[in-house]
DNA sequence: TATAATTTTGTAACAATTTCAAATATGATA
DNA sequence: TATCATATTTGAAATTGTTACAAAATTATA
């Protein structure tokens, strides 16, 4: 997605693009990251002086409820966000901390035991070391 | 595991049977409910009057870091507990808030883009609604 | 028994998040 | 443009879940 398209994609999700939501999915659409809210407050502080901590919390809380991003629990210490609500799944190095992405066949899990269950939303989480930092050390 | 075992289950794996870690694990083994803290406290506190919830949330990280038990972080705001570490998948209905447990092929997962990364841990969370609250509702 | 080590307990500290009301910005109406 | 209504942002205070810590209690050792 454009950066000029993002006030586009707020309105069409039934979002008031306002310059801080804006400012906020285009953070979350440049860097892929999957930052806390604390990443995204500090990433913009410097740009938006006047911003606050809470309307980074009411802009990812307001995102997530229309769906435009995906909240990852990785870790039970930290929310992170994710623009991209593809089904995919995400690997935590244990070192570096860094966050990954990675492609899975939802098809083939083959699951058992809950058949008749509505699945509104899948979330595959890998903990490990990654490839850079297994070579480093 | 019995209830007689549960000292000796916890002696080989390097941790001492205290009345309260032993009466923490009984907890979980007899009720398989994937229980926060909050929970595990209020339901020992009846029989324990002297129990502490420090000392609750004291032995659950013993637990975990003893890998004798699986944190489950399904939800942002509630670790839960498991004491069945084998490897399976948990569904959360979003209606009810009732964790289950089902089984699924790890093997045909067919992951890619994270070659040569080690895997520590793997997680699979399902949310949506349960059977029994979609026929009720 | 005396002593040392471990565990439990309760309080205080801490950090993340939410609540809330005032301030600000935006949009509509006249 | 001026006025009014609505929506959004802001910052402080409140709340919540968790951790740190030191004293008390328990258990193991000499
Ligand atoms: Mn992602
Ligand atoms: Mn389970
Ligand atoms: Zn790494
Ligand atoms: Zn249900």
């Amino acid at each position: 997605m454009k950066i000029e398209d993002i006030a586009e994609y707020l309105k069409n999700n039934g979002i008031k693009p306002s310059y801080q939501r804006v400012r906020v999915f285009e953070y979350l659409i440049k860097n892929k990251n999957h930052p806390t809210v604390d990443m995204v407050f500090r990433a913009l502080v410097g740009e938006i002086p006047t911003l606050s901590k809470t309307t980074v919390y009411n802009t990812l809380k307001l995102f997530a409820e229309k769906n435009i991003v995906i909240v990852i629990n990785i870790e039970d210490n930290e929310i992170r966000y994710d623009a991209d609500t593809s089904v995919h799944g995400h690997f935590k190095c244990e070192k570096c901390g860094k966050v990954y992405d990675f492609q899975f066949d939802e098809e083939n899990l083959n699951i058992k035991t809950i058949e008749g269950f509505d699945f509104r939303q899948t979330h595959l989480y890998i903990k490990g070391i990654c490839k850079n930092c297994k070579m480093n050390y």
